[in-house]
RNA sequence: CGGGGUGUAGCGCAGUUGGCCAGCGCACCGCGUUUGGGACGCGGGGGUCGGCGGUUCAAGUCCGCCCACCCCGACCA
């Protein structure tokens, strides 16, 4: 068996990205280009992903539905930011049973247009709103340049479509939303991210307000992991979704979308890899265990397996996952699953059957450092308490190389030196023409004024004219 | 769509001035010995050499066209 390492996150990060991803079977590339396969181990996280999200949407009251994958084109075309900013990633269907099509159909980017028809027809009065609906889908956007998780054709995402009876309920489930996925990253991903508002450079085609969680990658570049946008009243308006208020009055509603999408994987693996492979939050891995049983002969076979049996039955409450394959060395098998990011690796051999403890290795703490001896008894309680403690190490981890990577420059030629390595904090007027000039000569771009900032006054970083807020910039996926 | 690169076994590659049945490492299969940080020996299976056309007695090898994918830019969750 021979050794067949990374590359190192330090001589070339986007290999080590790529090459991660292909080894560790989250994911594979598809016959056509710019798709991928999401594998079974790729999918379990998503599921994980999709379980914590899930759960929080249906707690504030949120149901899931299936609409469409194929929409009409007229309909992208009632809102006009909205076919602006999609018309050159549609991919477009225009033959269907061998004929050519009267109206071309589609292929969803995104829901809002099938969804505002739909809302047209359900809603009359004000007694049908709110109306809350979420659905698990995939969408098609034809992107020049993909890479795996981070930007392929075809992705699959969740996408929330509510629809409101004021400008403020609008606005709070906008906000609420942005609060659970920033609840969603950092506590179930141990992914910190700065929830904000973005520019209107960045917002979303056809939303009135985009906010964002940004996230920043072991690279020290942004990525937006997850995004809520305020639609106003211009998909109800494109759209004609009416309702009768309270007075008696006819009225536009206001609605809502926002979205997290497999990136999310992404995010994961560029926020706690190390040269070594994945490092999996214990909350979302889909093995959060994996047990290594050594033995050289069938007498220590059997006592071992045994073992193995007790302590897979003592930790049943954990994903866990016995390693039986019978022609790898344990050696192997270490690195192989540290690979694959699982976070903790119980060692079971002759000697610990003697001594009736287990080893146990943890995941983020590299070699013989990460390494204790268990015993079996309260071994459920300690492996608990070894799983939070990870997890919070990684959040904590991450956040201290986020916040250690965030500067503050004081003019812009400081400014093009920290955003090589890092992001930006710096006031901004808020003018469009300084956010390009900004583009065009650093690559970096505005990522969001992060929310509950206080108004102070300053000067922008690029034009030096009054600003009130400061604005996160950096590079970005 | 512009610039660059690569197509030979599942993966990574070699293949000289064109020359015999197209090779190597890893992976895979079989047997045996191994197994506490990426095991070893022996024996096997696996190829329209990206496609089409041309030059030639003879083409992975030379020529032309096409296709695909990767990397770097413009657009984007």
């Amino acid at each position: 068996m021979a050794e067949d390492r990374l590359p190192k996150q330090s001589e070339n990060f986007s290999e080590w990205y790529n090459q991660l991803i292909l080894k560790s079977e989250l994911a594979d590339y598809a016959p056509v280009r710019g798709c991928m396969v999401v594998r079974p181990y790729g999918w379990a996280l998503w599921e994980n992903i999709q379980k914590a999200l899930d759960t929080r949407f249906k707690k504030t009251g949120h149901v899931n539905a299936a609409f469409p994958l194929l929409i009409p084109m007229s309909f992208l075309e009632k809102e006009k930011e909205h076919v602006e900013g999609f018309a050159p990633e549609l991919a477009i269907v225009t033959i269907g049973g061998g004929e050519k099509l009267e109206e071309p159909l589609v292929v969803r980017p995104t829901s809002e247009t099938i969804i505002g028809y739909m809302y047209s027809k359900w809603i009359k009065s004000y007694r049908d709103l709110p109306i809350l609906i979420n659905q698990w889908a995939n969408v098609v956007r034809w992107e020049m340049r993909t890479r795996l998780f981070l930007r392929t054709l075809e992705f699959y995402w969740q996408e929330g479509h509510t629809a409101h009876e004021t400008a403020q309920e609008a606005e709070d489930e906008t906000l609420k939303i942005l609060n659970l996925y920033t609840d969603f990253a950092i506590n179930e991903a141990a992914v910190p991210v700065i929830p904000g508002i973005k520019s209107d450079a960045e917002k979303f085609a056809g939303a009135q307000r985009s906010y964002t969680i940004e996230a920043m990658m072991l690279d020290t570049k942004a990525l937006q992991s997850g995004t809520s946008h305020n639609l106003g009243q211009n998909f109800a308006k494109a759209f004609d979704i009416q309702y009768l208020d309270r007075n008696n009055e006819q009225q536009y509603a206001w609605t809502t979308s926002w979205g997290v999408s497999t990136r999310f994987v992404g995010a994961i693996i560029m926020t706690h890899g190390d040269d070594q492979g994945l490092i999996l939050p214990p909350k979302l891995a889909p093995s959060q265990i994996v047990i290594v049983p050594i033995f050289r002969n069938d007498e220590e076979k059997e006592k071992v397996m045994t073992m193995v049996g007790e302590v897979e039955n003592a930790l049943n409450q954990f994903r866990i996952k016995v390693d039986n394959r019978e022609n790898l060395t344990p050696g192997f098998k270490f690195n192989d699953w540290e690979m694959r990011g699982v976070p903790l690796r119980i060692e079971i051999g002759p000697k610990d059957v003697a001594n009736q403890n287990v080893v146990v290795s943890q995941r983020d703490i590299p070699g013989k450092a990460g390494k204790l001896f268990l015993p079996m008894v309260d071994l459920a309680k300690n492996i608990e308490k070894l799983l939070n403690d990870l997890q919070d190490r990684l959040l904590k981890k991450a956040t201290e190389f986020r916040d250690s990577h965030i500067f503050e420059p004081k003019n812009f030629n400081e400014f093009k030196e920290v955003i090589v390595n890092g992001w930006a904090y710096s006031y901004w007027c808020g003018d469009a023409s300084c956010e390009n000039s900004i583009k065009d000569e650093t690559k970096a771009t505005t990522r969001c004024r992060p929310l509950g900032q206080e108004k102070t006054s300053g000067t922008c970083i690029y034009c030096g004219k009054p600003a009130d807020y400061k604005t996160y910039f950096a590079r970005s996926y």
